[in-house]
DNA sequence: TTTGCTACTGCAACGCTATTGCAATATCGA
DNA sequence: TCGATATTGCAATAGCGTTGCAGTAGCAAA
């Protein structure tokens, strides 16, 4: 029995945000963004209710913050991951990176379920100066 | 100036448990198989003292907690940390991978200081069943 | 062995990210 | 318009990690 999803102005709100930022965001700057607007709380669940719904995916940096960014080739259930995601050092943003790597590969027995790429460094716009 | 290190009991006890155990290890693992013996907080700090010295390497969880694991090609100041790590999502234990993927090719201007591999999934002692 | 510097330890308190419970509100199909 | 229920906001709570501080213990030199 799957839950019956509501289009509400606070999801807007969130998703606006979204629209408008290019690259991956956490909690807090999407908080920060909507300070005033929408609740801490509220925008746990929505994130949460986005991912479920296949809308975002999750990006769990190593600074042990989560990150999201609208999906693209992903649906509900079914997350196309097989992306890197790259930290900025200097500007401290967390975008995608479209380019595939390739798995290492994983010893007799081991079965893959999901996979993630996470590399640190510096974006074009910081590496440049 | 380089800090001076010293040998404790309290290190040693540490150190005893990555020994004794094959995969990697979170600070609430640590803390359980040393109960009554050493402080939390002493755990957090012996484990940033063994990472600066490149006795063991850092591993950022997907679940957000951080696991450590004994280096065996890192030295201080520098992680030979090019390999992949497994999450079981069974048994609920990090292992480190050695054998190494590729990564993806990073788009014009990106420049890449660390990278990290984390595969989630069942491992041989898990799949079988 | 003794001494003294200072790294190390344990305790208490704090900060931050994220979750849960609950009452009030808003959405949307009938 | 109406009613079931998804959603929201607030308060409280949980978990991981850090900081400050006083007391303890390694280690090298006297």
């Amino acid at each position: 029995m799957e839950k019956q999803r509501r289009n509400t102005k606070t999801k807007m709100l969130v998703m606006e945000v979204f629209r408008r930022e290019a690259g991956a965001l956490c909690h807090a700057d999407l908080v920060q963004r909507l300070a005033g607007k929408v609740d801490r709380v509220t925008v746990y669940r929505i994130l949460q209710g986005f991912f479920d719904e296949g809308v975002v995916h999750k990006i769990s940096a190593e600074n042990g913050k989560t990150y999201y960014a609208l999906c693209h080739d992903c649906s509900a259930g079914r997350h196309a991951d097989d992306h890197a995601h790259f930290y900025c050092m200097s500007c401290k943003t967390v975008s995608c990176l479209e380019a595939a790597g390739q798995l290492p590969q994983l010893p007799q027995g081991y079965v893959a379920a999901e996979t993630s790429w996470f590399i640190s460094g510096y974006c074009p716009s910081c590496s440049a100066v």
